[in-house]
RNA sequence: UGUCCCAUAGUAUAAAGGUAGUACAACAGAUUUUGAUUCUGUCUGUCGAGGUUCGAAUCCUCGUGGGACAACCA
């Protein structure tokens, strides 16, 4: 029985359309601009843009808005499209805002023509200056009443290499005094004798935003054009020049962008980080972009189910990013196969045990299939987590004491009897005895105890570096912190182990598994692997169930 | 002292004038050879004031609060 799930704004939209015979099939697209990685943000306009074209039966296309050359690069082109396949998302079309050039030059010529688009030698600061502010009108200046002849002529030299950068722009007329600041002679066309990563240096002169994002959505013929927020106030803009142009209405929806805690979400910030080496580079696993949980061991569905609690609205939110965390452990709980590391290992010694046995043991791979096991070794020497240890415990302490028993996961209960510290205090070695009748899958000893930990055989395991990685961030908000956000930088943020303790089988695992090193968490091979040195990263910790209480 | 957008538990998101619901988080308890998982329960909400209506989270007015807008960026 399919639960009923209640649509968000734009499906309501969508629903009206298509019952209404506006639209008989819808074309969504996905414009980013390729100066950048791209990060989890993305991943919600992704999912929303193809997940409405999946869901109606329509289709959606990507479209690379590549207006301006100097930002651009064909690295970030070729990472976008590979993290939206990662996604898990087929594009219709492959499309550049760069495509449309030659037919965006003859829009800008139809409405010269029309009297609707003027050249304009002032310099820039001299057009801001006449533009007013949000209170006060703007001024018209001496060129906003050439003739059209003298435009076309002019607009023509431009495009033909005449002038230099900056020296004249092409601007659409419409109203020095609007309120809306953007529609006060907004400026469509700009010189940039730069490389264009597609076209070259056949163009000189390049087309705004404002005058090409339309305009490539109403080629393509996009129904539902959906973009975030603070495009809004472009949407007058975007209406105007679809409608003096005569060309196909696509219309123009917002929701809001995603906002976390704990991270920053803006490509200005991300790309500093990058710049300023606080992180690795764009994969660094604690980035926001999807090649950093890629690399962390996030799934494609895990950051899909994601997208699909949050939500599309049009308020300003701060998403928890345990909501991420959950999405990621709700499916690795459900199929990463269950093993042994210690992290950070003191040596458990069982004084009754023969120092010449070594004992084979099973255990299972995942808790919820008791048939798929494997097995694993056991003797006189193990590695255990010095976590697992107190000296003096504290209230509802369920691991290793002095006199105090546990059981090791899949073998034997071992009751502590001694332990031994170096010079410094710090401890060495732990000193047990098991109960030989407690055997896992055979325990005749009627013991009952409250904790269970994990082990690694010290005479057989084989070591791996292990990252772990907490929120690169102390705050909240870092970008809503007065100051520089990069001062909230989390300075532990990244712990290396270099020589953890893994089972010995891990070294033969392969490239894009996920495992669960039973209670620390869960683990994804990093690309940094190579033979006979492996690096884990943790993709996120299990939830934490202990606080030990100070008294 | 302008225009536009927005306002529901801690965080998100539903309820299209008719029982304020769900998820995450938090907190309890049960189960557990992972202090995980699983199960059960608890906690907390319609920004304010008026109005329309038999009835308002929803419609209207006025406040209040948050956000966006003055790049030859997208």
């Amino acid at each position: 029985m399919p639960e009923e799930k209640s649509l968000n704004f734009i499906e309501e939209i969508i629903e009206q359309d298509l019952s209404s015979g506006k639209y008989e099939r819808i074309l969504t697209r996905f414009p980013p601009e390729p100066n950048g990685y791209l990060h989890i943000g993305h991943a919600k306009s992704i999912c929303l843009n193809f997940g409405l074209a999946r869901k109606y039966n329509g289709r959606t296309n990507l479209r690379f808005d590549d207006t301006n050359p100097v930002t651009e690069d064909v690295e970030y082109v070729e990472s976008i499209k590979e993290d939206i396949r990662w996604l898990g998302f087929t594009w219709s079309n492959e499309y550049y805002s760069s495509d449309y050039f030659d037919e965006l030059y003859l829009f800008a010529v139809k409405l010269i023509n029309k009297g609707l688009a003027y050249v304009d030698d002032s310099p820039s600061e001299k057009i801001a200056a006449d533009k007013g502010t949000p209170t006060e009108p703007g001024k018209e200046n001496e060129y906003r009443n050439r003739s059209v002849e003298e435009n076309l002529r002019l607009f023509e030299d431009m495009k033909n290499g005449k002038y230099k950068d900056g020296e004249k722009v092409l601007r659409a007329k419409i109203d020095m005094a609007h309120i809306n600041m953007l529609m006060r002679d907004p400026i469509m066309y700009r010189i940039k004798h730069a490389h264009h990563h597609r076209t070259g240096d056949k163009w000189c002169i390049y087309p705004m935003y404002d005058f090409a994002h339309g305009q490539s959505d109403s080629i393509e013929h996009i129904t539902h054009s959906i973009c975030t927020l603070e495009f809004v106030p472009h949407r007058q803009l975007y209406d105007w020049f679809i409608e003096k142009l005569e060309i196909f209405p696509s219309r123009q929806y917002e929701f809001a962008r995603l906002n976390m805690t704990y991270t920053v979400m803006s490509k200005r910030r991300l790309l500093q980080l990058v710049n300023e080496k606080f992180v690795s580079g764009w994969d660094d696993p604690r980035m926001p972009t999807l090649s950093g949980f890629r690399r962390k061991g996030y799934t494609p569905s895990s950051i899909r189910t994601f997208c699909d609690k949050i939500g599309v609205a049009k308020r300003d939110n701060l998403i928890d990013i345990s909501l991420l965390e959950f999405c990621i452990r709700e499916e690795l709980n459900e199929t990463a196969v269950r093993v042994m590391a210690v992290l950070n290992p003191v040596k458990l010694i069982i004084d009754n045990y023969d120092e010449n046995i070594t004992e084979e043991l099973t255990t299972e791979n995942l808790p919820n299939d008791p048939g798929n096991i494997r097995t694993i070794t056991f003797s006189k020497e193990l590695w255990i987590e010095k976590e697992d240890f107190m000296e003096v415990p504290v209230k509802k302490w369920f691991r290793l004491a002095p006199g105090q028993m546990v059981r090791l996961k899949s073998a034997y209960i071992v009751r502590c009897e001694s332990f031994t510290k170096d010079e410094e205090g710090n401890l060495t070695e732990i000193h047990c005895t098991y109960i030989p009748e407690s055997r896992s899958h055979n325990d005749t000893s009627n013991l009952k105890v409250k904790g269970t930990i994990h082990w690694v055989n010290a005479k057989t395991a084989a070591t791996a570096e292990v990252r772990l990685y907490q929120r690169l961030f102390t705050v909240e908000n870092p970008a809503a912190e007065e100051g520089d956000f990069k001062s909230f930088i989390n300075p532990d943020s990244l712990t290396i182990i270099k020589n953890a303790f893994i089972e010995p089988h891990l070294q033969h695992a392969e490239k894009g598994a996920h495992f669960q090193f039973i209670r620390n968490g869960y683990f994804c091979i990093d690309k940094d692997s190579k033979p006979g040195a492996l690096v884990f990263n943790r993709t996120v910790t299990l939830k934490e169930g202990f606080k030990p209480k100070s008294d």
